[in-house]
DNA sequence: TGTATTTGTTGCATTATCGCACAAATTTGG
DNA sequence: CCAAATTTGTGCGATAATGCAACAAATACA
């Protein structure tokens, strides 16, 4: 269907701008930084500022703005209604508990990936990570996976629509060398990233299809660079991700 | 400051009541039901729909909308932006692995609780939760305990405002009971709920307060309910997380 | 199959929003 | 303490959204 302007809400679009100005960097603005930020005029950030008071999702101490929880039924009613998170919970339960380490499925949105069920085994990384928590697609072996999975000129596309910042010294952020990566990806039919997201992480994941073989989310897990080299944390734990993707294949429809 | 009405934007309020619109319930709507559960004139809500469609926050197949998990930045903003979960969690995961079961911190929002943080030991619910998880506040020990924190007006005016809907065979249903038990709570300092959210699951909640003594969220374990009675539960559990509801004391704001 | 009902789309007069420009208030810097 | 600079609030014309009603298309039903 072709997009109409008569059949679009300029209001709505810009108050989810405002929304999404708000960040952990940013979780309070003042008028003029989330005009700013959103790139919206000031009168009418305003307007959308006191509308989303107004209903109880924004809290505002007459200088400054916060969104409130409330903000969180946004989100969640998507959360909730994917049946994938419920599906796949008790088979990284049983995964976590077998290999001793945290395991997580994350879906693709955008250059970002989203995860959406996590089984914890214990810290490795810095940042806590939960349903909802996104991370850059590009450095991120659950990323990888996906992306590989896309046409190779769509892969191109969302990795040039981003900067690729490197997070470590070990970050890929060649556009030539990521492309390369994920052709292996393809072939190999796992990810292996080794300290490109943080220092001292590795993680391997491998795709998660549905009963039509579509890749619709990935599966991984991630443990604390020890004396051990990747290769060898490959062979512990990629027969064990495998056996739980194919046996989700069967679930999910 | 006054509302005034011309620093309204209704397109925006409109758009969200659509997003709110989709839940677990009703993953799938189509333009009409869309229209029907948000109030909405069918011509507007389809409005809204497209415009979210547009810019990537719902999914259309030409007949029923979704929303996609574009929406959750929406919400996660949120509770990225919360220091609260951040700072509870390590906590959270020693308590847990100390007492070997579910432990969790939530807030309160109207009449509901939004759990913003949880480190899940062993799986006795039926639902899986997680942060950003909602559940009425009246049956819940996380709920009791901060509905006792409130003025007795206003709690009353959060349980009158919404139908009291029995979850078990368990579950206090009527107003004057619970403020009877609110008001026990209130004395007791925590709070015990015996399989009323749902069959076999009981716990117990304290209250977290911050460095000036506002009751800012709760915490709370459950665990399945055996043979052993509520009151030894109670004995077993509630000294360590009183303890570190007084730990916590200290480093929030 | 034919009819009734629901659903999706469009036109249009009414009504509200947008963003500019300017005024008021607040903060910054000397 | 004052003046400059920044931020916040507001009036207004141009522009866009609203909701009604009418219509078309799809669906349900007998």
């Amino acid at each position: 269907m072709n997009v109409k302007q008569s059949d679009m809400m300029g209001g709505l679009a810009k108050g989810l701008r405002v929304i999404e100005a708000f960040t952990a960097e940013t979780p309070r603005l003042s008028i003029s930084e989330a005009a700013e930020i959103s790139g919206l005029d000031r009168a009418t950030t305003r307007r959308c500022l006191l509308t989303l008071a107004e209903h109880g999702y924004c809290a505002y101490d007459g200088k400054f703005f916060t969104v409130t929880p409330r903000v969180l039924r946004l989100g969640t009613g998507c959360l909730a209604s994917m049946p994938l998170p419920r599906i796949v919970q008790p088979w990284l339960d049983q995964l976590s508990e077998q290999i001793g380490q945290s395991t997580s499925v994350a879906i693709l949105d955008g250059a970002e990936i989203v995860y959406v069920a996590r089984a914890a085994q214990r810290k490795v990384m810095s940042i806590a990570l939960m349903p909802g928590s996104r991370l850059p697609a590009y450095c991120t072996s659950l990323g990888r996976v996906m992306l590989a999975a896309l046409p190779e000129t769509q892969a191109l596309e969302l990795l040039n629509s981003h900067p690729l910042q490197p997070r470590t010294a070990h970050t890929l952020h060649d556009i030539d060398a990521l492309m390369t990566e994920l052709a292996r990806v393809r072939t190999q039919g796992y990810a292996a990233v080794d300290q490109e997201v943080e220092q001292g992480l590795r993680s391997v994941a491998v795709p998660v299809k549905n009963a039509r073989g579509v890749v619709v989310a990935a599966l991984n897990t991630g443990l604390a660079a020890s004396s051990e080299s990747i290769a060898s944390v490959i062979e512990t734990y990629l027969p064990s991700l495998q056996q739980v993707s194919s046996e989700l294949r069967g679930v999910l429809s």
